[in-house]
Formats: C-alpha cells, sequence, structure tokens
DNA sequence: CGCTTGACACCGT
DNA sequence: AACGGTGCCAAGC
C-alpha cells in the first residue's frame, strides 16, 4: 500500500460536517511525514470519494486546495460552509468540528 | 545516490 | 494573537 493511498483512505472516512488536519492524518500512520499528506491530496485521484477540503491545518487555518491558489482556496471554503461549518476570519473551531480516528485506520 | 520541493507543525519572540 | 525561523520526510528529478 502507498503511503498516498494511505492518506486517501483515512481521508475518505471524515464524515460530513467534520474536518480533520495534515498532521492528524499523519499521526494516526504513525509516521511525521506531515507534509506528504498534502502532497498525497494534491494527487486526488476521485474527488466525489475524497472529501480532500475536510482537511486543514492543525492551527484551525484552511491550508490549500489544489495548490494555494486563493480562487482553489475560495472553493474550499464554500464546500465547507456548505457542510455546516462555520469558519469566521478564515478560522475553524478545531475544538468543535476536528474528527478522532480511532487508531486503527 | 544527493538535492530540492512542499495543500505542514512547533516553538520562541 | 501574530509572525518568523527551524524541523520534517516521502517523492521526484
Amino acid at each position: 500500500m502507498r503511503f498516498e493511498e494511505r492518506v486517501w483512505r483515512l481521508t475518505s472516512k471524515v464524515p460530513r460536517g467534520k474536518v480533520t488536519t495534515y498532521g492528524e492524518i499523519a499521526r494516526c500512520m504513525n509516521t511525521k511525514a506531515y507534509r506528504i499528506v498534502g502532497q498525497a491530496l494534491k494527487k486526488n485521484p476521485d474527488p466525489i470519494k475524497i472529501p480532500c477540503y475536510r482537511v486543514i491545518k492543525s492551527d484551525g487555518s484552511i491550508g490549500g486546495y489544489s495548490g494555494k491558489n486563493l480562487k482553489n482556496i475560495r472553493k474550499k471554503i464554500q464546500l465547507l460552509e456548505r457542510d455546516g461549518i462555520t469558519i469566521k476570519n478564515g478560522l475553524i473551531d478545531l475544538n468543535k468540528y476536528l474528527h478522532r480516528f480511532n487508531s486503527k485506520n
């Protein structure tokens, strides 16, 4: 199983209305390669099954979406709000919306 | 092989 | 709270 595929599998488990972080995914895979998580999502093969917009940064800010292009970032924000997530000043309240994986992926 | 690249995290100021 | 610097490590070249 490639690193990317494990990232995609975990990402697809995040329920609607919740989010997770790059670091959270990496930790769940017992690695510190949190930066690689983003690189994997960027290569998302099936956005329908893999809601990569639900993956944000650990400080609650949005992170990127298909690159760091501002237009794409806004798109990501719209998708999150469509899920019922409120974003104030570009920040998401992780205490409220963070999805916690059960130790096994 | 070795060097660079990131959709990041963490700590100090 | 907000920056800025440093650490991270799989992939790609």
